[in-house]
DNA sequence: CGCCTGATTGATCATTCTCAACGAGAGTGG
DNA sequence: CCACTCTCGTTGAGAATGATCAATCAGGCG
């Protein structure tokens, strides 16, 4: 897949990215397409990200190509912070997508002289760590029911509980973040379906409105 | 299970952690017993540890008693950093343990008048959750044998591949750190011993002699 | 139209879990 | 010292969850 990058615009900041790199940082707007890679693991980490349009999938790979999805990023998240030199896993574009850039060093160098921009650092370094934490509890033990229920309320969560979601990832993505087969994640939604749990919208499969939250809960361990 | 606790010492603290709190801070030391827990996931989090001696497991619990290890934490390792004001998992100590114990208030108040412990701070949190997504990996997509490979090579890595590494933990840890059971793990243990790439000394079958860790990281993914 | 991708569903397979039996040590109390 | 019990670990047999292999369908796009 080959990688196009539009830059959009040069300007101020503002939001959880101005915090953490002080007002006088700058940050420019690319565009990523559907499926292209914004970073690769191993790579030099130059900048980080925040999402304004589109969403992104991180993963880590295995010699013989399993993968492992850490985490999906929408709109508004930021990713790619990384404390060494080079990044720890790979970052795509799931759809379209577009993100605002800063370049790493900036970030370096505001920080030991802004004390609120280094607490807010170590916020969002915890806060992706409290999500794996729990995400390991997933993998390890959760069922494959289980485990697809989580995955939709946790969306359902994040996109601020819209009537009909619009996922942006494959069944293949979410077998990938929940150690599943996309066959598995394919059943577990027809069951939900079958239970009158969720509905599908559109032709895609990919349009869901959740019927019954609380029953869905209550498959989540 | 009782818990134990007796107040060793109070003295000035040396090592990493003086790196986080700054030369002023003071810490004691705590004996805990085999088994008794250190902290619970919710409990308000007021100190951070620091292992002298002995082992601990930091874990999360499902509704129904499922239990998922995130780490475990070896002598000089530190662990109790909470950004949140309260604990998101248990910590016990698998066995006999002595923990240097700091006040967290101690922390918050060193820490912005001092920009390197900001930074070893962040560079904490950074390692717990390089390991937490190395682990995602593991957990989602490695099998039965490598996930033991996996962590037999850790451990080995951790306690300076010693020629004769005791594991502190039992069976039912090593299941419950690998999303697996107990009788899985202890079945390729077995596989290993057959292959010759490891062998049990002593009687508890916890002292492991690492025959080939060549042919074992060729088993890990 | 032909070809591709993405999703569902079915049939079968296999890895891992569950249930069970057994043995070795450690600790206890007589 | 010897039962007795408890924990821990191993091993086996069978069950089951999820994986694999395969067929089908629908939509998008050249």
């Amino acid at each position: 897949m080959l990688i196009r990058v539009n830059t959009a615009s040069r300007r101020p900041i503002d939001g959880p990215m101005a915090a953490v790199a002080g007002p006088r940082a700058l940050c420019s707007e690319f565009k990523y397409r559907r499926g292209s890679e914004i970073f690769g693991e191993g790579e030099h980490a130059e900048y980080i990200y925040q999402i304004s349009y589109g969403a992104v999938r991180t993963y880590k790979l295995l010699a013989d190509g399993r993968r492992q999805i850490n985490s999906f990023h929408l709109p508004g998240d930021m990713f790619g912070f990384e404390n060494s030199e080079t990044h720890r896993f790979t970052a795509e574009a799931i759809v379209e997508t577009h993100v605002r850039i800063m370049k790493r060093c900036n970030l370096l160098e505001a920080m030991p002289s802004e004390a609120a921009g280094s607490k807010k650092l170590i916020g969002f370094v915890t806060e992706n760590l409290q999500h794996a934490e729990n995400h390991m509890l997933l993998l390890g033990r959760k069922t494959s029911l289980e485990k697809v229920a989580a995955f939709l309320l946790e969306m359902d969560g994040r996109l601020a509980h819209p009537d009909v979601m619009t996922l942006p990832m494959s069944r293949r993505d979410i077998a990938d973040y929940l150690g599943l087969t996309l066959e598995t994640v394919s059943r577990a939604l027809s069951i939900l379906r079958d239970d009158k749990i969720l509905r599908f919208h559109g032709t895609t499969q990919r349009e869901v409105e959740m019927l019954d939250r609380e029953k869905l809960a209550k498959l989540d361990a």
